[in-house]
DNA sequence: TGATAATTGCCTGACGATCGTCAGGGAGGG
DNA sequence: CCCTCCCTGACGATCGTCAGGCAATTATCA
């Protein structure tokens, strides 16, 4: 209902202008309600903020259930590049909290900065179990080449990234031809040479 | 003197807090001057933006050719691997400079979208010839295996963005740690094999 | 069941503070 | 005398927040 309306409306606000420069009256306008009635669900800007930060990790945190179970059963290399296509597809149907979990995190208004790592942290958790357990098994079945589970997953998570980071500068179907030669080069790269 | 101080400030000020966020009253204080006195020099606040994305433009193209004299006559292993280090190095000892850039890409204010793509695409447009010579050279000197150029450049342009998002998360020792994992699958994924 | 009390949901009004910008002044050096 | 550089003053607009009101819904009790 209208709290769900306003989440929206702050994550699409704050995304594109950041913390200081969305404000209620533009949240409130987007909604239909006053500024003022902002105020029956969220007493301060800052609690709008933690609210719709965490429900953008908890919406993010259920694609990665889904993906979980969705590719239990696949061969490893198919299932790293279906994750990092899923993740470019996720994130290209949901451009408004992409835009804002870049925004929360590499532009933090000054009252969230200090939790941010610990948030941070919570999230690549939550991810890193799943990803490692792909790794592993890869490189049980001899499919990737023997190394440190905790080397791929950080080249994993600068691929991952660095494919967010760039997403938005070309066209989709630019984007997703760089993507297929992205990904062959990663796997190139930790593959079991035949 | 009194503008470059203005442009620093607004640079830094931008950065932290986007352009709808930053104030000219608060770019003048950490200069030691009035708000209005910045419109000798700037006549709008759009004018500082885009004279402070100049400056930072600037400053990153003179840093790429000094890269480009200074390591033209080493192994291309070891200059793609040097310049990714000096991109993050450079962006260690540039955090203002760097927070504005990925403020300004990310989170244009409306008045700069339109631009924007241009921009991106003139950058993008002088580092990557310096790099795609790198990678011609390797592939003829069968250093590197033989593939598109465009492959190379969207893969490595991948790997910079991702290392710049993901370089504040982390402690310094650890991310040089992870930057060392993460180029060795880069290169395990382009060089020729053995 | 019907009357009444309490709660919910959004409203109007107003507050001090700050925003970017316009107008104009005055000191100092060429 | 003019030009550069920074100043003060003031403007309308907008910011987030506090105080209080009013209808509709829900809960409570005779």
């Amino acid at each position: 209902m209208t709290a769900n309306a306003i989440l929206g409306a702050a994550c699409s606000q704050f995304a594109e202008k950041g913390f200081e420069g969305a404000s209620l009256a533009g949240i409130a306008r987007a909604v239909g309600i006053k500024k003022q009635s902002i105020a029956t669900y969220f007493a301060k800007k800052e609690d709008l903020f933690l609210a719709a930060f965490h429900e953008m990790a908890r919406h993010y945190y259920e694609f990665l259930e889904r993906l979980y179970t969705e590719f239990r059963d696949i061969p490893v290399e198919i299932r790293l590049r279906e994750i990092v296509y899923k993740n470019y597809y996720y994130r290209m149907e949901q451009p408004v909290l992409t835009a804002f979990y870049k925004m929360a995190v590499q532009f933090p208004p000054p009252f969230f900065r200090d939790v941010l790592g610990e948030q941070i942290a919570l999230m690549e958790q939550q991810s890193a179990g799943l990803y490692r357990s792909i790794f592993e098994e890869g490189m049980r079945a001899g499919v990737i080449r023997q190394q440190q589970a905790d080397s791929l997953l950080s080249a994993y998570y600068c691929l991952l990234d660095g494919i967010a980071m760039q997403m938005f500068f070309y066209s989709q179907e630019k984007f997703e031809q760089r993507l297929g030669d992205i990904w062959g080069i990663f796997w190139a790269g930790i593959k079991q040479p035949e």
